[in-house]
DNA sequence: CAGTGAGCGAGCTTCCGCTTGACTT
């Protein structure tokens, strides 16, 4: 048995940090925060100044008495959980439960993991920050305050059976998406017609190479063409030359925003499979922890990185850096993400070999040379008028980072014409270059581009909103909640005007262009986009961008011991609280409503709205004497946008198709989709069959086909019991009513003999039994 | 699997931030 237990957050850690220390030492996880509020009755006792009420979740029991029984066997327990205010209150909490003196128990802290640092950090123990603590403690009991008493208004006020919630991070995450949304829809292009020529001079082998220039950016067709024509036969001088140089430095290495981000632009992957291809990279030892919000890197690792540069590229490419972070609110408690060893270049692992190297490249870069390039400037004068045409041309002197890394811009971030620029052929003044031709191009205006899950996370960063371990889970969340869904938006076609002046004439012609096609991107559902309007409208507050700042700086008040935690938790709550109390009484039903104009046949009101059931539309109202009619909206419609017409559109189904072996034959759209209903069977209609105008003749075959297909499927029907035996992608399986058991793997190829009673104590056992999945927690 | 669309109001849901597992419907 080792003297000394310390006890850090993560396992990986642990196994590391008892090989640096020794013998002496027993190194063990407590997996995070072993403790939180009880959920009855929020867990914090209001009137008796917020006292919280802490239990042990039944997931951490197992760890907690392990560490309980080593604490007593040990002579002294470390507490060596991160250095930030959770990690302060998970040691705190450590305290409590392992029975710790918080006067007396050592409590240390480092950044990195090495040697030298850690040995370091015990040589020079503290005891614990209840200021640090208290500040945690205000910050849970502030998010447990918000989610708890906002989400029940929701309940009350939304005629949904989902289980909707609210909270200081994910509503305001669901606001940035439903704004942008919103200015999508509002926005409206403007189209400049912009100028470029194309000339012809010799390079230093005296080749003939084509170079563009650029000039003015017309609003009106009429004037690009009033230029185009005083151009004709005009003579072209180069008038001005500059050459500047400029230098580009390389990004900071990976926290876990950026992570995500790069990820997502290199790479196409979604942030939680980042995140759990990170994952395994940091248990296998190949990389620093993943979850982080610091630039920095050790000494030790800066080491190894110059060294790797050195090796491969030579001293001329280092350039050793120290990154500070831009955001106040990171708290920086580990390294910037990094390979554990630069000469380790790749993993063999195929699934996260891609994102290991773009890992690797980020680091090498970020600790070599700028990049050092040419830019040229050429004006070009026209004879016949006053205007000016520039030329600009860049060349890379000096590779530097570029070698290993090239960081991809944001579409946001993109400014319209930022592409690569070419080199220019070498130019003088009063050269004068060959002119091939001009064009004017109509180009148009766009809008803010729709967020991906990557830049919301950095969204959300920049506003200090949320934390490096929560941002996956929140855009997972968002979506669970049905507030906003990830797709794909076809584009629609739009068409430009292209005027060409060559060999002096002006022609022009109308071309298409694809626009407003997204991938993947993030859409606000119509839930989402209520829940947005309702909670902006009562709790305005917690739906402003700032407020997280704000209470950050609160916290940090109180982490100074500045202010006591349950004096700012009291001029939080009793505001928040008492717009809880109106809202709940004063506040009407949320249902987005929105009136599209009047059915012609029945001469009533059609209005879009959310219904018990989501986004509809309805002719009619609840109070006529004739019932309304209601319609689904689908789910790329959305209250806000739908037509008139597309909304009287949507009433065209169910269609009655007419009789087929003498039973009708009707389609509809329902839950899963387009289907068509016969003789009480209900087929699926493949995609690229259209419920609003497929025919009788076309869907027969479709229906015969389906049938027997559904009848390979089935091995065996018991009619009276409603049990069938049916083959299905993982092999038989038992059918009762509406639910599915799992049959015995040995009894699988005799499926077809089995009786009755067989199958019955089957589907006994499998209740008795039910497949083991993620632990529910059940109430004690 | 293929309905409903509001209101009786049983009894349920819900937050953010630390950490990894267990798991095939």
């Amino acid at each position: 048995m080792a003297k000394n237990l310390l006890i850090v957050e993560s396992p990986a850690k642990a196994k590391t940090i008892e090989k640096i220390l020794g013998s002496d030492f027993e190194v063990k996880s407590c997996y995070g925060h072993i403790r939180d509020l009880e959920k009855d009755d929020m867990g914090i006792d209001i009137k008796n100044n917020f006292a919280p009420r802490y239990i042990i979740p039944e997931d951490k029991e197992k760890v907690v008495k392990e560490l309980k029984s080593l604490a007593k066997k040990s002579e002294e327990v470390w507490l060596a959980t991160d250095e930030d205010r959770e990690g302060e209150a998970i040691s705190w909490h450590l305290c409590e439960v392992l029975g710790l003196d918080p006067h007396t128990t050592k409590r240390i802290v480092f950044h990195e993991i090495t040697k030298p640092a850690i040995e370091s950090a015990v040589k020079n123990p503290r005891l614990l920050n209840m200021n640090l603590v208290n500040a945690q403690q205000a910050r849970r009991i502030l998010d447990r305050i918000v989610g708890f008493e906002l989400s029940p208004v929701l309940w009350r006020k939304m005629s949904m059976r989902n289980s909707l919630s609210a909270g200081r991070v994910q509503s305001v995450a669901v606001r940035l998406i439903a704004e942008r949304e919103r200015e999508i829809n509002a926005f409206s292009a403007e189209s400049t017609f912009k100028l470029e020529a194309w000339f012809s001079a010799h390079d230093t082998a005296k080749k003939a190479v084509t170079f563009k220039a650029e000039g003015h950016k017309y609003k009106q067709a009429e004037d690009a063409e009033a230029f185009l024509k005083s151009c004709i036969g005009a003579d072209y001088t180069v008038k001005d030359v500059q050459v500047k140089p400029a230098k580009k430095s390389p990004s900071a290495p990976f926290t876990t925003s950026t992570l995500q981000q790069e990820a997502s632009r290199k790479l196409g992957y979604s942030v939680s499979k980042t995140m759990l291809l990170a994952q395994k990279l940091y248990e296998s030892g190949k990389i620093t922890y993943m979850r982080t919000d610091s630039v920095s890197l050790s000494q030790t690792a800066l080491d190894d990185i110059k060294k790797a540069i050195e090796t491969s590229y030579g001293k001329k490419f280092v350039e050793i850096r120290k990154y500070k972070n831009k955001n106040e609110s990171a708290q920086e408690a580990h390294e910037a993400i990094r390979p554990t060893y630069m000469d380790e270049t790749s993993v063999d692992d195929s699934d996260t070999k891609r994102l290991y190297e773009l890992i690797w490249k980020r680091t090498m870069a970020s600790q070599m040379a700028d990049a050092e390039l040419e830019k040229t400037i050429a004006k070009i004068e026209i004879s016949t008028n006053k205007e000016q045409l520039t030329a600009q041309g860049e060349v890379l002197k000096f590779e530097g980072f570029l070698k290993v890394y090239r960081e991809d811009a944001d579409e946001e971030d993109m400014t319209e014409d930022e592409g690569q620029e070419g080199m220019l052929p070498p130019l003088v003044i009063g050269q004068k270059p060959e002119f091939k031709e001009m064009k004017a191009t109509e180009r148009f205006s766009r809008p803010s581009p729709r967020y991906t899950e990557a830049s919301l996370v950095k969204k959300l960063e920049e506003l200090g909103i949320g934390r490096p371990s929560t941002y996956a889970p929140t855009i997972s969340t968002v979506q669970k909640r049905g507030y906003v869904e990830k797709r794909d938006k076809e584009g629609v076609k739009r068409d430009y005007r292209v005027l060409l002046l060559k060999k002096d004439k002006i022609d022009k012609e109308t071309l298409q262009e694809n626009t407003g096609a997204e991938k993947s991107k993030l859409f606000p559902t119509d839930l989402g986009l209520v829940v947005t309007d309702f909670l902006r409208e009562h709790f305005n507050e917690i739906m402003d961008y700032g407020f997280t700042a704000k209470i950050e700086g609160e916290f940090d008040e109180v982490a100074h011991g500045r202010e006591k935690w349950t004096k700012m938790i009291d001029h939080f709550y009793n505001p928040f609280h008492s717009s809880v109390e109106t809202t709940l009484e004063t506040a009407e039903r949320i249902k987005g409503e929105r009136e599209l104009g009047v059915d012609p046949a029945s001469g009533k009101k059609v209005v879009a709205r959310m219904g018990r059931f989501g986004p509809m539309v309805q002719i009619g109202d609840v109070s006529d004497e004739e019932k309304p009619r209601f319609a689904k909206l689908k789910n790329t419609q959305s209250i806000e946008t739908i037509s008139y017409d597309e909304a009287m559109d949507l009433f065209r189904l169910p269609r009655n198709l007419g009789v087929f072996e003498d039973t009708d034959v009707t389609v509809n759209i329902g839950r899963f989709g387009p289907y068509v209903a016969h003789n009480k069977l209900f087929y699926s209609l493949p995609k690229e069959v259209d419920p609003y105008s497929v025919s009788l003749e076309e869907l027969t075959p479709l229906i015969a086909e389906k049938r027997q297909a559904k009848e390979e499927r089935t091995i065996k029907v018991f009619e009276k019991e409603k049990i069938q035996l049916l083959r299905g992608p993982y092999g038989p399986y038992i059918k009762q009513g509406l639910r599915n058991f799992r049959l015995p793997k040995e009894q699988q190829d005799k499926a077809a003999d089995l009786t009755i009673e067989e199958v019955k104590a089957f589907i006994e056992e499998a209740k008795a039994n039910p497949p083991k999945k993620a632990p529910r927690k059940k109430k004690a």
